[in-house]
DNA sequence: CCTTATTGTTAAGTAAGCTTAACATTCGTT
DNA sequence: AACGAATGTTAAGCTTACTTAACAATAAGG
C-alpha cells in the first residue's frame, strides 16, 4: 500500500483526530467541542463536518453527536498512532522533553509514510504507548483493570499512574508541570490530602506538590503502589 | 528562538529551494526552469515570483535571471539543511534506501523545528553532506579541489564519486539505479569507455554497466582512486 | 529577415480552509 | 413559561495556490 499524500487533505486528519481523541477522553463530541480543541470557529466545523460526512468519514446522529465511520476511524487510528509513535522516537531517540515532542509530533503525524512508521516501530521495540502512557492504536495495549481518575484516590491511599490524556496535553504548561514533577506513567506515589476546591496534594517523590482539581479529574492512575 | 510554523508559507519553503538547487546544479535560474522542477504552471511561478519579490525573498534580474537575497538565501538554506539531514537520518537511523528517503525527506524538511535539527545533528555526529554527497549547508564542507564531472573522465582512468546532484534524484528510478549499481559518494571505480551518445561504461565493483550521456554529464567526481 | 520556439504575463476561474456577522434553535434554569 | 447560554447554520468574504486560455515579447536558427 503506498503512501497518498493526496488521499487525504490535511484537514481532514486533524478532524478525525480531533473527534477520536475527544471520544477516548470521554467528552461528547459535538461540533462546539471540536471546534474548541481545533481552535476553529464553528461555522469552519460545521463545513468540514458537512464535508467528512459526504466523505463519509462520519456520522452525525440526531442529536448533534459525531461518529467515525469506518473510514473515519481508520484515518484517525493512523493518524493517532503516527503521533504517539512520533512522540515515542522524539523523546527516546532524539532526546526531546515532552512538551517539544507533543508539538513536534503534531506536524510529524502528517508526513509519517507506512514504510517509516514500520521503521521507528522496529527502532523502538514495539511501543505500546506514548511517552504520556496513551495507547498506540494497533499495538493491541490494553489499559490495566481498575484505573481510575486520580481524584478517585482517597487521601493516604498509594498510586500508580496509567495516563495522562491528550486533552491535558494541549494546556500550556502542563506537560511541563508533568514531566517536571515526575507525575509520569509508571511513577508511583500517595495521595496526602484533598483541598475543598478538589486539589490534590500528591507526593511522587521527595517533594509533595498539588495538583489542581480539574487535573486530577483526569489523570488516570491504578490503586496501589 | 522559537520554531513559528506561520512564518513562511510552505510554498516559499518550495519555492526557494528549487531557486538553491537550481543555481547549485549550475542550471540558469529562470522561471521555466522552476516551473519544470517544481512541476507547476508558469503562470504560477510567474505569481509567486512575484510575491517572493515583494516578501524581499528574491530579486529578478533585468534578464530574468532570479537571485536570492539575504532573506531568501537563509530560508533556502534552512530548507536545503533540513532535507539533507533528514535524507541522512532516514538512511543511517531508520534503515531507509536512497529513493524512500529523499521522498520522505521532501516532506520532512517542512515539518523540522531547530530544537530537532539539533538533536539530529548530534545523532549523526556533525555530518557534512547528504547521502547523495551534496553538502549540508552551515556545516562547513568544501567540495574536494579537481572535481569534475563524470564524462570528463579519460576512458581508462580510474575516479571516486563525489556527489549526485539533486537534478538527478528526480528522475525516477535514477537513485534505485545508482545505490543499486554502487554508483555512491565514495565509492572508486574506472571509466572503461565512451559510446559514440556520450554513454560511459564504467566499473565500481564486480560488474560493469552502462551509465546515460546526461548522468555522467551531471554526477560529480574526482579523478584518481 | 522571417519563422519558430521559448519565455513571461494577464485574465478568469477553482478548491480548500478559514473568518466575522447575523440568525435560529435548543437547553437548562429559575 | 420565560430567559440567558450554548449550539448549529447561512451568508458573504478572504487568502493561498493552483489551473487553462490567450497573448506579448524575446531569442535563435534557417
Amino acid at each position: 500500500m503506498a503512501y497518498e499524500p493526496t488521499e487525504h487533505h490535511p484537514a481532514f486528519e486533524e478532524y478525525s483526530e480531533a473527534i477520536f481523541e475527544l471520544a477516548e477522553d470521554g467528552v461528547p463530541v459535538i461540533q462546539a467541542r471540536i471546534s474548541e480543541r481545533l481552535e476553529v470557529s464553528r461555522p469552519a466545523v460545521s463545513e468540514m463536518v458537512r464535508r467528512m460526512e459526504r466523505e463519509d468519514l462520519v456520522d452525525v446522529k440526531a442529536d448533534g453527536e459525531i461518529t467515525l465511520t469506518n473510514d473515519g476511524k481508520t484515518l484517525a487510528t493512523t493518524i493517532v498512532r503516527r503521533h504517539r509513535l512520533a512522540e515515542c522516537f522524539l523523546t527516546e531517540v532524539l532526546g526531546l522533553n515532552w512538551t517539544d515532542a507533543h508539538s513536534e509530533a503534531g506536524r510529524w503525524e502528517h508526513v509519517i509514510s507506512p514504510t517509516v512508521e514500520e521503521a521507528m516501530l522496529k527502532v523502538l521495540g514495539e511501543p505500546e504507548t506514548c511517552p504520556h502512557g496513551n495507547p498506540i492504536p494497533g499495538s493491541g495495549y490494553e489499559e490495566p483493570a481498575g484505573a481510575v481518575v486520580l481524584s478517585k484516590i482517597d487521601a493516604g491511599d498509594p498510586f500508580t499512574v496509567v495516563r495522562i490524556p491528550e486533552e491535558l496535553e494541549w494546556e500550556t504548561g502542563q506537560l511541563e508541570f508533568l514531566e517536571n514533577t515526575g507525575l509520569m506513567p509508571g511513577r508511583s506515589g500517595v495521595v496526602l490530602s484533598f483541598a475543598p476546591d478538589g486539589t490534590a496534594t500528591v507526593n511522587v517523590g521527595d517533594t509533595p506538590f498539588g495538583v489542581g482539581g480539574p487535573t486530577a479529574d483526569r489523570i488516570v492512575v491504578t490503586p496501589g503502589a
